[in-house]
DNA sequence: CTGAAAGCGCTTACAG
DNA sequence: CTGAAAGCGCTTACAG
């Protein structure tokens, strides 16, 4: 690789506006008075000579990078861009600078994360990108972290910053089960160690019993929070013969509801007539669906705010709030059984 | 804001380990042969200390800051997240870190971006983040930049990485020619200064100018590539009584195909069996819109890796490819007038 | 208000 | 193969 040489310095500057190296620093940096002469000098030396200071050096001697970090498990996932735009907007308020990586937990094991105490000053942990453990290996090295949609576990106390799961679901539900008559709902399971999807499935649970309707684990399949797998699972589920009858699903998130809805019609069920459908997130295309997806709001760019927020309340040295929780609403449109002759919007 | 003291430096593993540290950086970097025994010793009380090097150091020593940038005009463009999956790919590949941050065009001018030689090794710049007075001066200070849906101004020669515009564009409307017999299609344009809009313009121009169509001015409304702005600008066209009759929508983006969806049924006017309608991207929400958008699939993933391939070539000191131009393909839904009783997928 | 000098935590010729 | 030392480009006490 070649060396880049951004050749001119802030010694440049200096000599050539004949003031110190000091000066220099000062009058960049704004933060001791420098004679307004001086200052002349310095920026028309500036000007002419074309100087940027390099940020890595003054990273250094300040002992402070400026820079903060978002670790996502994946960039594919729908509210990935939402999320960013949240976070980059704050992060750009304070003049820092954003560094994203992506980490799928397992890995080696080792301490070599793509962001950590190197590079940055504190770190924005989405969902599952980090196990526990490895959570707990930068909290113990004072590494300011917050996290997003996951919790914090026992001992450490990580600031987090998530949305309303089990309410929302529960309204649904008893939505469903209020207005529909809708009694025998499926549930469609997201990925274990998925904080979201363990929520979503305690509400769900909750607006059952509280209408006395047993929860039956041969109502429960798998979606993982994905079109396919969701598609395969309710495929595989339909055709078992002596599988349970059902009149609803919660498919647990909007991309698995895409292959919900695949996999009913196939099998000649129709929505919202024979079978209610309700997802979770509100994602973009949810209102495109055929018939318009019912499903839950969350504000994924106020998360994203909020949680960069939370971070420079850490980097400031004052107290974060240890939990922040977004509320979320429900969104009614026609695959529950509601309003069947509005047209998407 | 607190300053970060990460405590544990090379000079306490030297120290403890009983070596220079000039040997434990060579061991770090595995750049240099060092004794099995050292090397043991090293290893050990970096364990033992919990030791991470600064990223920060390392690059002022380098003078090489392991790190490129993403600039884009904002973070909300839907097909933003799969962009960023291409470049974080290979980003990682090599062991570099990501900055990404957003830049509107018409700034103060000065020359305080945020992302620069002054924080990164080279940059990826998407489209009209900046202005190409913006993008000479990056160049002319010698920053390896690589162009993405943009080309390179004269003068200056940036490796640019785009798609196909024009061909995809004229395929389309030459299918609503020839295949649906559409002779009246209303253009729906995207802004100045955006170069795909230019192209796909050409392309729509080049498609009439085969089948001896004049190209009408009357034709032609404004969209932005952008849902809202589109709607409202064929609501005012549809509202003027002296507009011109018009049978297909080349809509210039698949956002601004819902927006005209919106507007057409609003309007009594049925699609496709009034109006044909056709988008460009093949955005995620195209097949589940009613009907189903026929558009034109183009590979940003891909778009994303090959970008910053050719940024690495550059930083490798390699010659990089001038023009990589991926190309697109028209997929044929149902908005056209094809294939009227498939269903969604 | 300004300067000389030490220091941030690494890397890398230069010797040996 | 290993070490002492200079240097990367800034900031910031410490004096004056």
């Amino acid at each position: 690789m070649t060396k880049r040489t951004s050749s001119i310095t802030i010694r440049d500057i200096a000599r050539e506006a004949d003031v110190s190296v000091a000066t220099v620093s000062r009058y960049l940096n704004q933060n001791a008075f420098v004679s307004p002469d001086l200052s002349v000098r310095i920026q028309e030396v500036m000007d002419q000579l074309d100087y940027i200071p390099q940020a890595t050096a003054r990273h250094l001697a300040m002992r402070k990078k400026n820079t903060v970090g978002l670790l996502v498990p994946n960039m594919y996932n729908n509210f990935f861009a939402a999320l960013l735009a949240g976070i980059e907007g704050v992060v750009s308020k304070y003049d820092y600078s954003l560094l994203v990586a992506t980490c799928r937990m397992n890995q080696s094991g080792g301490y070599q994360f793509p962001l950590g105490s190197h590079n940055t000053d504190g770190l924005l942990i989405f969902a599952d990108s980090l196990s526990d453990k490895q959570i707990s290996q930068l909290y113990d090295r004072q590494l300011p972290i917050v996290l997003i949609h996951k919790s914090s576990t026992d001992g450490v106390d990580i600031p987090t910053v998530t949305i309303e799961n089990k309410t929302a679901t529960r309204k649904l539900i008893k939505h469903l089960i209020e207005d529909h008559g809708r009694r025998r709902i499926l549930l469609v399971r997201g990925s274990e160690n998925q904080e979201d999807a363990y929520w979503r499935e305690v509400g769900f649970k909750e607006a059952l019993s509280e209408h006395d309707i047993a929860f039956d684990e041969g109502l429960a399949i798998r979606g993982s929070f994905e079109r396919e797998i969701a598609y395969n699972s309710l495929k595989e589920f339909l055709a078992d013969p002596n599988h349970q009858e059902f009149d609803a699903v919660f498919t647990g998130d909007d991309d698995a509801a895409v292959g919900i809805y695949d996999a009913l019609r196939e099998n000649g069920l129709r929505i919202p007539e024979e079978v209610s459908v309700v997802g979770f997130d509100d994602s973009q295309i949810a209102p495109f669906l055929t018939p318009p997806l019912t499903t839950v709001m969350a504000p994924t760019e106020e998360v994203g705010r909020s949680a960069a927020e939370q971070l420079f309340r850490l980097l400031d040295g004052n107290i974060p709030v240890p939990v922040t929780l977004h509320s979320t609403e429900i969104v009614l449109r026609s695959s529950c059984g509601c309003n069947m002759h509005h047209s998407a919007s």
